[in-house]
DNA sequence: ATAAAACAGTTGTCAGACAAAAGATTTCAT
DNA sequence: ATGAAATCTTTTGTCTGACAACTGTTTTAT
């Protein structure tokens, strides 16, 4: 490792966030690439000029960001850049049942967005791996034990590919982060029953109607027929009683 | 403070993780309100019966998240609600103009939803002050010095009084994020003169019809003038060539 | 009574040590 | 010679105790 590669700090205020700051930065900047590894903490705290303990408080808000990752016994590693997300949803954020379907309307919009900007922006690969999803959705019917769950990831995947057929990172990473805290929410499996249960054959038409607009290349029909999906998938979540406040 | 505020732990993974989770939670549940001050690291380590250091780092993270804050000689306190974001953009997502642009792109599509929502949900309080941002900005004419960050600053505050108007909170957590994140990446005053230069009247115009379909109550009308606006205003963005890689 | 000085409590930083885990190396039985 | 087991080395994770910097309070001097 050369001696230069961090910015030297003059202790202006905090000192693990600049600390972190300085190493993010060199990340940024291509000095350290992604699969790398950092110096050990010794040396960085010896080239900042701080205590390791400064140095570990820094690698663990990167950590915390998902922009390294560390082993104890071998040292700490730049994430890949698809391992990280470019958006948190604070700790801050319970899992109340109103502010759950806040999340899922905020859901909507974004994802109709996407699905309008992938209209025009996707590709034939793209347009072929949306329909693997679809006919997955389609063949997920009651014979394994957990059909539920196999709907539900194939109908995240079908959503998901849609983002990332946007050409737009941020959709992906903003759904992403959206789809992770939403399922972290409802990880009972009773409550992934029970949305199953609802899954008729208008919820699948409901996707279908989705992909014929990308298929076509209409943007604004892909909109709408997204939010219809959401809206309603929102409202049949928010119609189940049976879901109380976590 | 009581004995069992916190849930004593049985050291699975990350000590500091563990610990910044049972805190968040105390602070969640309300065992530990806004304003309120924590016990002292000396004290929750002894609570949790681990070492200051992991303490420090969980409280680190907490800090970095905004749920608490810290001064020193003093103590650490629970952040108001108000003060803490829902939703936070990593550290790792950099200066790049590419990825501005997106990130531009993605507002357009969460601040057209914003607008839609809030045609139908605004109250007339709301419409009266989504008006006097639209006077703001139309009145910053170029007498003051800095007439440029006056506009659009009034400009940032009349989409966030739409976002704040639709009802749902994670529209406005997540406009302010982006909002944050844009601007501190074109925080340059040459970027801001230039951007303002471009202020003509066709965009006070832009303006001035999203706000006419909040007052008609069209969401489709509002939502389309404000995609209107974002999109213009991303190209005027993006045909400044003077706006390098930072 | 008021201003300065000492005090106590808390966070921020430092230094050194040991524990735990993983990889690299050596040793040893076959 | 070979493969497995034991040992060594490196590095992160945690612990301990100490001091520095800062703040609010109390005491003291004028």
């Amino acid at each position: 490792m050369t001696a230069g590669l961090f910015e030297r700090i003059d202790r202006p205020r905090r000192l693990p966030d600049e600390i972190a700051r300085s190493i993010s930065e060199a990340i940024a900047s291509g000095q350290l690439k992604p699969g790398e590894r950092l110096p050990t903490e010794q040396s960085l705290s010896a080239q900042f000029g701080v205590a390791r303990t400064v140095v570990r408080e820094a690698v663990s808000l990167l950590k915390y960001d998902g922009i390294i990752d560390s082993k104890r016994g071998v040292g700490a590693f730049v994430s890949e850049p698809a391992a990280r997300s470019a958006f948190r949803i604070s700790a801050a954020c319970f899992e109340k049942r109103r502010q759950l379907i806040q999340l899922l309307e905020l859901r909507t919009g974004v994802q109709a967005e996407a699905s309008a900007l992938a209209a025009v922006a996707r590709s034939q690969r793209d347009l072929t791996r949306i329909a693997r999803y679809l006919a997955e959705m389609a063949d997920a019917t009651e014979e394994g034990p957990d059909y539920a769950a196999q709907r539900l990831d194939a109908e995240d995947a079908f959503y998901r590919a849609i983002a990332e057929s946007s050409g737009n990172t941020y959709y992906v990473e903003f759904v992403g982060m959206i789809e992770r805290n939403v399922s972290e929410n409802l990880r009972s499996v009773a409550i992934k029953n029970a949305m199953a249960s609802e899954w008729g054959r208008e919820v699948l038409e409901e996707h279908r109607v989705v992909y014929q607009a990308l298929d076509a290349g209409d943007a604004e029909r892909a909109r709408l027929a997204t939010r219809n999906h959401f809206e309603r998938a929102a409202q049949r979540l928010a119609n189940r009683a049976d879901i109380a406040d976590v």
